[in-house]
DNA sequence: CGACTATTGTGGATCGATCTACATTTTTCA
DNA sequence: TGAAAAATGTAGATCGATCCACAATAGTCG
């Protein structure tokens, strides 16, 4: 701090050789003599010096993937930045993460604060942005878009098959004799955007209906004291179901609060299914059933993708994570009246 | 992506105006008639141009702020993230992550990504890194250090009394009749660093001399699958202690799972205190007693030193948040034999 | 030995912004 | 009316890298 940062003229004039010369042994050019390189080397060692990735942006690409996510806690975005980290660990690609608040709005300025700063493609966790400004987005930068549904020809998707993840919850329960069974969704996007709990609340019906069960929709949003909130007040008009099917682990978590509070057991009361297989789903004291969709594997794979299009492709892809039902103690035979 | 991002040339060109008017329009400097700035806007909503930030970043300070954080699930470097975020969001700066992979090592690479793009200062939360490394980075770039205790005149630190939450700890399950009371330490960087981990382990040998109390320490990873590991190994070595006093409530909750395995009821054989308060202790799954540290105010607090340090202070300063004991249903009385 | 090719190193244009210094026009007001 | 002050706009240097074009030197071989 005390001095400024060193550039490479200084190491040039440290070394005795030209800014080019430098610049070469930098990047490994042709045309760099053992002696010089060795005379560099000790220069930079010397001075600590450092090449600012502002001026190499200037000219050249930055070999970076930005990563925008939603500052929400909950174990599945976690799942995924663990996946894109791994995945680029090993090859010449560094990751930047920009959060952002997750908030339906018209832009969204974690991608924009990325595009800004020229990384190359950016991978983008569940935006709530009105589904042509993705488009435009994305047809100016690399974009994979991962865990929403939209089609695009400019992006590619990393997606869960949700409606296939509903219907494996709401057959399991059925299977276990449950007739009243309520979906708490988190489905509160606006029009014109198809999130992935749009997805499982379509999945839902359908799968109810073919069932011949009668619907029985709650929306309420994603944190775990919001389901809670919404869970006790569906418990407080009476009637409970004998199931929650609940959009994501962290709402089902909420649920099992407000249920733990208003004096009933799981399952014997009510079961509950959620939805990510996070972390603490397996933990004894929850044993939560739930529909796993592979976070970890499908960062891993919004990584590739975004690597692919920086190479050469230009066609959209969608990638298809096929759900599993897990299933452990959080549900159970319905209670017959 | 089909032509490339238009500059503020191109901007220049469609208004009609000098590149350096652009720029005038831009940063709201002095010397721009309504007319001039009106055709300006215009001409930049058309082309959807904005600035590079890697050109801003040639001439002038790019208003960021930089965080790195290790790649580790777990509630507490989220409620960070959480607390810098907030705290950014209403000013001008933004915020940039960069994760770490979290293990000792010579350099840390996210603060060097950081620091190579240019960031004017750099949160970096638990970084297990040498100290005399930290040290001559913070000499370089504004720093602050959030969990860890290493004293420096180089950087700012945001700390817990990591000791008096210990013994915090210690007393509430010494007056509940404990005494044979093992500490789960996640105490595992090698010399030369202060964790926070090796402060509570010290905080928990001090108290335990202080009652008189038999020291019991068995060191292991933080992540529940290794609490998990350890417990399960330290049960099976039978004689198990009376209560746990685990480094973090993600370790606990690996204890937990292992106590419920071994069919040991909390707090009836066993009492458990965690370390974080973070959002799944308090759900009445786990009700875990733990000590609180606040981490989204102490990541206010690191977003607000960095703010600081950017603007004008440079001596160094140490902000201590005050533990407190959170008690819950997971400690109960020692039971007797 | 001389012509041709490799090797080694450098000068300077370039990327896209910012910002100083200055030129030109407009406004103010004695 | 005219001089000073204020407002408006522009030219061009600058930041720190990359990299093309080219010069100088060394090496090869018929």
């Amino acid at each position: 701090m005390s001095s400024s940062r060193p550039t490479i003229s200084d190491v040039a004039a440290a070394a005795g050789v030209s800014r080019a010369a430098v610049s070469k042994v930098l990047r490994d050019a042709y045309g760099v003599s053992p002696r010089m390189r060795e005379r560099v080397e000790r220069a930079i060692a010397e001075l600590g010096y450092r090449p600012r990735e502002a001026a190499r942006a200037m000219r050249t690409a930055t070999r970076t993937i930005g990563v925008a996510v939603p500052l929400l806690r909950g174990q599945f975005f976690a799942d995924i930045l663990d996946g894109v980290y791994e995945e680029l660990d090993t090859g010449p690609y560094r990751m930047l993460v920009s959060p952002f608040d997750h908030e339906t709005s018209e832009r969204n300025p974690g991608m924009e604060s990325l595009w800004d700063r020229e990384v190359e493609a950016v991978i983008v966790v569940s935006p709530k942005v009105r589904a042509s400004w993705l488009d435009s987005f994305a047809q100016r930068l690399p974009t994979v878009v991962v865990a929403r549904h939209d089609a695009s020809d400019h992006y590619d998707r990393v997606v869960n098959d949700d409606r296939a993840g509903a219907a494996l919850a709401v057959e399991h329960l059925a299977t276990l004799g449950h007739r009243r069974i309520t979906h708490l969704s988190h489905n509160v996007s606006g029009p014109g955007m198809l999130s992935p709990h749009a997805v499982r609340e379509a999945g839902y019906r359908e799968a109810m209906r073919r069932l011949g069960l009668d619907l029985s929709v709650v929306t309420c949003g994603g944190s775990e004291a919001e389901t809670y909130r919404a869970t006790a007040a569906l418990l407080d008009r009476g009637d409970p179901p004998t199931a929650l099917f609940v959009g994501s682990d962290q709402g089902a978590f909420g649920s099992l609060r407000a249920l733990s509070e208003h004096g009933l057991r799981v399952p014997d009361d009510v079961s509950v299914v959620g939805y990510d297989d996070t972390q603490f789903a397996s933990h004894p004291r929850f044993s939560l059933t739930t529909i796993a969709q592979y976070g970890t594997a499908m960062g891993r794979v919004a990584a590739d993708l975004a690597l692919e299009r920086i190479k050469a492709r230009t066609e959209a892809r969608e990638w298809v994570s096929q759900p599993a039902l897990i299933e452990r103690e959080s549900t159970g035979p319905a209670r017959l009246l």
